[in-house]
DNA sequence: TACAAGATAATAGTAATACTATCAAAAAAC
DNA sequence: GTTTTTTGATAGTATTACTATTATCTTGTA
């Protein structure tokens, strides 16, 4: 069986959370608490009581709850470029690939695809809802100079690289993949709850689809020479 | 001499804040005071010391911290539809209107274009930082039906009415107006503080022209017929 | 000018949040 | 089998997010 081990910062927590039974439960049921709660709503007392720990054991891990969240973020970019590699190992026409990142940045996250107990669709949730809020803050530059946002950083980069490839002409690479993936994670939002900002229908049997051409769609349209 | 004055949805406030000095007190320097902190960090006590008033006054105008923020956000959007409509008073060329809109949506906001001491710079910060966290929330929906986001949600209609006008064939006009509001407003903050997810140079003289460049661009690529 | 209505200030108080500290018990590592 | 590390239990503090009460200060109006 092979597992693989996501790393990650370690300015991010105080003790390495993957390291220790409680660590992990942290982790996992911190998802899911965040998930149902709301980021603004979430404390660390809350999943102390909900994992049968104490507060003071969580703080022991992780600095605030926005370490934690940021924790989170990172665990996710981090495993999304995984997948991107994962799956354009041996592809090297840059359109193919460009079209497996869309395709996976706009998919449905199962559960399954995560290790570890990580529940890949609240994470997903967490991802649309709360990403934002992580570098929205006064402390963004004391974060980012630790490296924290490294990890989406560096997806945007790999998608842009293509998009030069493809288009070494077009004069905005970076910032149209960071239009568009802040986009993908905002249109299923609207599409839930202010459908009035988005064609795009909730329904998660097809809305993916409809939020994968719609992505599709203006990428193809902007960046064709 | 003309003042334009602006009435918000009534739900946002507990009494009107334009309806007294203390309340526009609350309102102008709200603005100033979670420019300077954040709005994690803005607290009514440390606007009511600031104000020279009480806490318990604050509360009496407004709920809680989230509401004040709705309201300066809304007062933001209505202005700007405002803007629009003045700005685009007997021009029909849905084009020429089109730029328009997108010249404003882009541009600096100038303190002296806002009316009754609103420091339109500040206030244009908090939109950037600020403006999703109104509804990345577990109320969105609550507040949703209290119409809290009709201004937003108007602005983005008549955009995309346009975007119908010149290509009534082009799918997603909603999808990609809510997908460029929001990119534009990150696009500058990504400038300052997360350049690597841009092109755009933070410049105070220049970025304004460069955003304008680049939303100007994938919207024209895009709904190109 | 007087006085009633409404607005504000001053003060107090509560429950929850966001932590920090200490120490003993339990688990693990050696 | 003991030392080190990890956890649990408990306690405590400062701040936040409110609510309530009453006294005072402005007004608008008669």
């Amino acid at each position: 069986m092979v597992s693989l081990s996501i790393r990650l910062n370690a300015s991010l927590y105080l003790k390495d959370p993957q390291q220790s039974a409680l660590g992990w439960r942290i982790v996992t049921e911190g998802i899911r608490l965040i998930d149902r709660l709301g980021f603004e709503n979430f404390t660390f007392k809350k999943l102390a009581e909900e994992i049968g720990s104490t507060e003071a054991s969580v703080y022991r891990y992780f600095e605030n709850k926005h370490r934690l969240l940021l924790y989170l973020i990172d665990w996710y970019w981090t495993w999304l470029e995984y997948q991107f590699d994962y799956f354009t190992t041996n592809i090297n026409d840059p359109r193919e690939k460009l079209k497996i990142y869309i395709n996976l940045l706009t998919s449905e996250k199962k559960s399954d695809l995560y290790s570890n107990g990580i529940d890949g669709q609240a994470l997903n949730r967490i991802m649309m809802a709360e990403f934002e809020k992580t570098y929205l803050t006064k402390q963004v530059d004391k974060d980012n100079q630790e490296g924290v946002f490294l990890p989406f950083k560096s997806v945007c980069k790999k998608i842009a690289g293509l998009i030069r490839q493809i288009n070494p002409a077009f004069p905005y690479p970076h910032a149209l993949v960071s239009t568009l993936i802040l986009s993908a994670n905002h249109q299923l939002f609207y599409a839930e709850h202010l459908p009035s900002l988005t064609e795009i229908q909730f329904n998660p049997k097809k809305h993916y689809q409809q939020l994968n051409d719609f992505i599709g769609l203006i990428l193809n349209k902007v960046i064709q020479p």
